[in-house]
DNA sequence: CGGGAGTTTGAGGCAGCTCAAGCACCGTGG
DNA sequence: CCACGGTGCTTGAGCTGCCTCAAACTCCCG
C-alpha cells in the first residue's frame, strides 16, 4: 500500500472524529463526540511522498503539522506545483473521481499527515450529515482555492502575483498560531515559480525589488513583512530608480531634436 | 433520453433523477428509478444571468442544453473567465462552501438548464450511497479541471494554450454528438482570451496563424479542425510568426500545389 | 574542505501586450 | 431596401515584462 512511497514508521498517535474535523475548520458538531472512530497519524521526513500519480486512491490525507507540495506532471514531463499544503489542509481529493490520484504530494519538511480512509469516512458522514455537508463544504472550498489560482495566473502580473503569495502564506502562518510578520520559507525558488507560473529567477528577483523598496526583507529563505498593505493592494511595481533612469534617458533622447508638445 | 438537443422552446420542464445523473455522466444505478423527485428545468436566454457572485446559494446547476460562462471578479474588478459550462456540465459548486456563490454564470446562447436543491439533492444521497459517492466524483471531477488549468496556465505558451482550447472543445461537441471537425465558437475572443490568460488580439493572431499553416481553418466564429493530432500535441509554434509562415511556405512547396510566396 | 543544491544578479532576447486603425457582421429604423 | 451604429474580429507596429542563458555567491552537509 503505502509501503513503497516512503511511509514512516507509523505514530502510536491516533485522532478522533472531533479533532480532525476542528483542524479541517469545520463548524463542530455534539454528536461527533459519539465517534470512537480513531484516525491514523503518519509521520513522513522531508522529501518523501505521500502518494504519487496513478497510485489507487483510498485515502485522503489532512496535513497536521509540517509542510508538503502538490505536484502535477502535464503531458510533456513538466512538472507544475499545485499546492503547498500546510496545517489543516485536506489533500488527495482529486484521487475520488478517477480512482487514481492525479498529483503527486510530496512532503518539504517532516510532516504529521492523518489518514482519512475515504469509504470509511463518508460511511461516517451517513450517520452524521453535518459531516457530509462539511466534507461537500471542504471541497467546495478547495475548488473555490482553485479558482482563484487560475484567476491570479490568467490576470496578474509577475510582483502582484509574488505579493499575493507572500499576503496568503502570511495569513495561514497566523492562523496556525505562528507570527505572520516573520516565518521561513519551506519551498525553493523553483517551487514558487512554478507555483504561481514563474521562473525561479523572476521570483528571487521580485522578492529582491521589495526589499529595495521596504515592504519587505529578505534573507534566502527568511521573509519578513515590512508593508502588509501594499503587498495587499499591489498591482505593478513603481518604477525602479534603473528604469526611471531609463525611462528619463529616452525621454531626453527624444525632447532635443524632438517637436516641442503643446502644453 | 434527453437527447433531444433541440431548441428551448419545446425542452421539458422536469427531469428524473436518473435522467439528471445520466446527463452528469455519473454510473447508474437501477434504485434511482424508485425514485420519483423531478427536477426543474429553466430556460434561459442569451446573456442572462444564472447566478451572480454573493448571491445566497442553494442550488447547484446542470446543463441541458446550450452554453455558459462562469466568471470571476476579483479585488480589481477585472473579469475572469473560469469555465465554459455546457450539456452535461455542473456548476455553482463553488457556492457550497461559503453559502454564497463566489463566481456569476451567463448563457452565451439559449440555456436549458436542471435545477438541483442542494439540500433535496444531498438528502437523496443518504438514501442511495451511490449517488453520495457520484456528488464527490463529480466535485473531484471540476476540481481536477481546474488543476488541469492551473496547469495550462502556469506552462504553456500562447499557441499551445489556444490549441488544447480547441482540442477540448473538440472532444466537448464530439461527446454531445455533435462534430468534432467543425463547430462555431459560442464565446467571443475577448472571453476565449480571459478564460485563457491570454488578450483577443493573441487569441486572433494564433488562431489566424494556425489557419495560415494549415492546423485549422477559422472564418469568425467558424472553425474547422484540420490537423487534430498536431494540434493536440503543439508546444509552441517555430520562432517568430514570420518564421512559421515560412516553414508553412517550405513544407507546402514540397507538395504539388504547394507554391506560396509570403505575402 | 569540497561538492552540490539553492540563490542572486546581470545581459540580452523574444512572446505576448498595448495601442491603433480598418473591416465584417448584424439588428434597427428610415 | 439601404443607411447606420454597435459589437466583434483582424492586422500592424512598437514596446516591455518576463524568460533564457550565464556566472558568481551562499549555505549546508558529509
Amino acid at each position: 500500500m503505502l509501503a513503497d512511497t516512503g511511509l514512516q514508521r507509523t505514530s502510536r498517535l491516533w485522532s478522533t472524529l472531533k479533532e480532525v474535523c476542528s483542524l479541517l475548520r469545520i463548524p463542530d458538531d455534539a454528536s461527533y463526540g459519539q465517534h470512537d472512530t480513531l484516525f491514523q497519524h503518519v509521520q513522513f521526513k522531508a522529501g518523501q511522498r505521500i502518494h504519487t500519480i496513478g497510485q489507487p486512491f483510498d485515502m485522503l490525507y489532512v496535513v497536521n503539522s509540517g509542510f508538503l507540495k502538490t505536484v502535477a506532471i502535464d503531458v510533456f514531463g513538466n512538472e507544475q506545483v499545485l499546492s503547498f499544503p500546510m496545517k489543516g489542509d485536506l489533500f488527495g481529493v482529486d484521487g475520488i473521481h478517477g480512482k487514481r490520484y492525479e498529483s503527486e504530494a510530496v512532503a518539504l519538511s517532516n510532516c504529521d499527515v492523518i489518514l482519512l480512509p475515504f469509504k470509511k469516512f463518508t460511511s461516517i458522514g451517513k450517520v452524521h450529515p453535518e459531516l457530509e455537508t462539511a466534507i461537500y463544504s471542504v471541497m467546495s472550498r478547495e475548488l473555490i482555492r482553485e479558482q482563484a489560482m487560475v484567476s491570479m495566473l490568467g490576470s496578474l502580473s509577475a510582483e502582484a502575483r509574488v505579493a499575493r503569495f507572500l499576503v496568503n502564506l502570511s495569513e495561514r502562518f497566523a492562523e496556525m498560531g505562528y507570527s505572520g510578520r516573520q516565518f521561513n520559507l519551506r519551498m525553493t525558488r523553483h517551487e514558487i515559480g512554478s507555483y504561481l507560473g514563474l521562473t525561479l529567477e523572476t521570483v528571487s528577483r521580485t522578492l529582491s525589488a521589495f526589499n529595495e523598496i521596504g515592504l519587505i526583507t529578505v534573507d534566502q529563505r527568511a521573509i519578513e513583512l515590512k508593508d502588509f498593505s501594499a503587498l495587499r493592494t499591489l498591482r505593478r511595481l513603481p518604477p525602479s530608480r534603473g528604469r526611471a533612469k531609463q525611462l528619463a534617458a529616452n525621454a531626453l533622447a527624444a525632447s532635443p531634436e524632438g517637436q516641442v508638445t503643446a502644453a
